[in-house]
DNA sequence: TGCTTGTGTGTGCATTTATGCATATGTTGG
DNA sequence: CCAACATATGCATAAATGCACACACAAGCA
């Protein structure tokens, strides 16, 4: 399952313009928002271990509720950083290593261009 | 002028450890917290375009208040994102373009390594 | 020297936002 | 219908923002 805002950023990887307004595309606040939460770089951390797994599974290696735990996944899907996938009863939760690089070197791309002394 | 949290995120790039570890320690949410915020993205891109400038110059730029604009600044300062320099009345700011790139690196290089499949 | 101006920074305050917790609701399988 | 799981919802608390104001400090001038 991807959001839509998935799409939206997986579109972004591709998208060319000006540096700065690329820059201020890329440089969207919700992507760092989202890593900005110690919760959620110790979900992702579990996420590596684990590869795959159900909430119930994330929360018992975690000090907060399952409905932390879910909420905390709602905003990385949203965000593309993890996939979601249902199994019956079971939703399962895996990182999406992938879009998470390509959107890191996207960035990482874009900073350097704009702050090499040619750009402005 | 660096702060001693510019020495300690300068010291990360070089240090090693095992993956999940290594990722705890970069994954560091200081440095996405400062790029969480509109107002400081905003202000990164003032700075690319301006190069070096006092802070008057650059909130003239901006809808915040100087004293909101010296706020954020000193949070970037703290997260060796931005330099300053005292140069008479003035204090100036440049933007750390140098540091940003290679934190950037660092998380691009740790991730991709936490993220292999032969990592956990 | 003493005063004033301009610049940067610290602080109190209201507001917003996000977290964590508990609970309720929804949904699927038995 | 019940059990198990995920998710939605109030609610209290904490944290950060923006604003206004006060303070600190250097420079210029009478």
């Amino acid at each position: 399952m991807h959001t839509r805002a998935y799409y939206e950023f997986m579109n972004e990887l591709t998208h060319t313009s000006t540096p700065l307004q690329t820059l201020e595309n890329t440089l969207d606040t919700t992507f760092f928002k989202v890593l900005s939460e110690p919760a959620r770089i110790e979900l992702i951390k579990h996420l590596l271990k684990l590869q795959k797994a159900d909430i119930g599974t994330i929360a018992s290696h975690m000090s907060q509720d399952r409905s932390v735990v879910s909420r905390h996944l709602k905003v990385m899907l949203q965000a593309g950083l993890v996939t979601s996938e249902k199994e019956g009863k079971h939703s399962t939760y895996t990182l999406n290593g992938e879009g998470f690089v390509e959107k890191l070197e996207s960035i990482l791309s874009i900073v350097k261009q704009a702050t090499s002394s040619n750009c402005c």
